[in-house]
DNA sequence: TTGTAGGCGTTATCAT
DNA sequence: ATGATAACGCCTACAA
């Protein structure tokens, strides 16, 4: 034992219980080589006496060493992590769009690390804290504004899923909600509708779905107004019940309704039925998503199927062009379109 | 300009385009300063100047420098990452375990870095060999045996889910399987079923849900013969129908079954119902999970209500309890227990 | 208020 | 086959 090692504090650990985790060079020390040799051994290059390798991972088997990712990122370029922030994944929309990035980023060998802000601005706001220390980009959904987003961000890359190009100075990827919105209002007209009412989910005043709602309704000739939408701020089944009855109670001649996702519009079914209306006979419904819990209920949901898997993915390439300097995708590359997809309820 | 930083690769670019990240020597440069002086400015201490302040966060603006986490991790002994390793986020329930997970590890202060393994051993084995390297302990849900995974971990403590204490060497936090199905036979019993069924998901012979089966049937005086369970090698609706039909076909006299998840079970009700059964009183169905699913389709499924979130909760408390030292939970307290909920399908 | 020196744990390079 | 030395980018002392 040397005079330098009497100092460092020993193996064994110290006052508190803890003990230190082991490094290459305590390896190097039990097996009485240098730090060099041990690393070889640990990543086992060649250039090294099979016996001496032995022993050094012997050594380290018994200190129970695993060399720093920190160290070893330092020195050999480690590699990309990116950070996404889910709202809720209660709703089976968002590990979808989940699976799509962690999908596009293995195979770029990237990692992901998740967290879930539960629609809370302010477990964004930390959400954002700790993966701009730790993360070298950011994907996911947000309700704090661009100005908040930035503060938090300390400049590491953001793409911000679902809002339009126009409604955020960062990368995006959207849905075409209008597309999407005048497909599902055209059914319901085509099939005679002209009382259609929205469970929006919306709660900035009139959000997306609102506007090209009403778009929708006024370009086929509904009378537009107020009235005919109802707010769930949460976005659940519950919430879905819970606007439809008020729905129906402000809007009784209402025969139509879209919801603003399908959790919501399963909601509407049930409330409706609960009423007493026959689904779709007495009140249609058409859902905003394409979870495959739709063609489970009964009756099983009409909806605006949105390719959320597709969604996740492009949000990484968005990344990846963030990365590269390439300019980010914008308009309808960016967009995914909702396609009408038309079952019993509607 | 000194020599040595001729030496250096401008922080324009490189051949490649690739520009090099800026450092704090970089932007010590361009800000006339020294690099602890950056460092004071960026991660704001006092006893700096304010005026040389602001020209220094310029001058990192205008680099679009960012500390290496690599670098800070080193000397600031980085925060912990665990990793996750989840076998279909398609399935409701998964999204759900890893929210407990997500939920613990925030209050830690811990990050979680999710991968998708598609129930592929494959996989598995490549998700390790990256989480190995990036994270400083790892939970999740594994089709390869114990050696297969220690294999691939280098060491690094392993929790996985769903799996008795027995079967495994590693740490775990399992699920009383046992129990629970005890539960749902004894109830199917009770209301006078005999010709109980099985809709199995476990490839290897008889996985814990099978004998679990087969000694409740047992111990309540049902004949028990190979033949009333079916194996669903898919754990989805889709799975579920096949394994309904499949035992419909072989067991005509069936009047219940219970389910290997909730999805199977799904199936197996949709199945039935094709098959001219009405449920529950041609054919009882129990399913085994409790996801919210379950309440919504019709009839809503009697089922094994798992915590899931506590499921998740104690994978990272075992995960705490590794890095500390302690022993980790063992037995009842490392068990989830199925309760079970009646609704109409049974 | 600012700068200098040293170390965090690892790997690459160049000797030996 | 092995070891010495110098980075990697940052931070915490301590000195000026």
């Amino acid at each position: 034992m040397r005079g330098d090692d009497q100092q460092r504090e020993t193996r064994a650990g110290r006052a508190d219980g803890t003990r230190r985790r082991a490094t290459i060079h305590d390896v190097a020390q039990l097996a009485g080589v240098s730090r060099q040799t041990v690393s070889r051994a640990v990543n086992d290059k060649g250039e090294i006496d099979p016996a001496t390798k032995e022993r050094v991972l012997e050594a380290a088997r018994r200190l129970d060493y695993r060399p720093s990712r920190f160290a070893r990122g330092l020195v050999r370029k480690g590699g990309v992590t990116t950070g996404l922030v889910i709202p809720d994944l209660m709703n089976p929309f968002f590990p979808e769009v989940a699976a799509g990035v962690l999908e596009a980023a293995e195979q770029r060998g990237w990692q992901v690390v998740v967290w879930d802000s539960r629609t809370d601005p302010a477990r964004e706001g930390e959400a954002l804290d700790m993966l701009s220390h730790q993360a070298d980009a950011v994907v996911g959904y947000f309700k704090n504004g661009d100005d908040v987003l930035a503060r938090h961000l300390g400049g590491v890359p953001l793409v911000v899923l679902e809002r339009g190009p126009q409604q955020t100075r960062f990368a995006a990827v959207g849905i075409d909600v209008a597309a999407g919105m005048e497909r599902g209002v055209a059914h319901l007209v085509a099939s005679g509708h002209r009382a259609i009412g929205l469970l929006d989910g919306d709660a900035e005043s009139p959000g997306p779905r609102r506007l090209a709602f009403e778009d929708a309704t006024r370009r086929h000739g509904l009378p537009v107004d107020a009235s005919w939408t109802v707010l769930c701020p949460e976005h659940s089944v519950t919430g879905g019940e819970a606007g439809m009855a008020r729905l129906l109670a402000e809007r009784p001649e209402v025969t139509a309704v879209v919801g603003f996702n399908d959790l919501i519009a399963v909601g509407a079914i049930r409330a409706a039925r609960r009423a007493g209306r026959r689904v779709p006979d007495d009140l249609a419904v058409v859902g905003f998503d394409g979870l495959s819990l739709g063609e489970l209920v009964e009756p099983a949901l009409t909806t605006l199927h949105i390719d959320k898997r597709r969604l996740g993915r492009l949000a990484v390439e968005q990344v990846a062009r963030l990365r590269s300097g390439e300019d980010p995708l914008t308009g309808p590359d960016a967009w995914v379109v909702p396609e009408l997809v038309i079952r019993a309820s509607a």
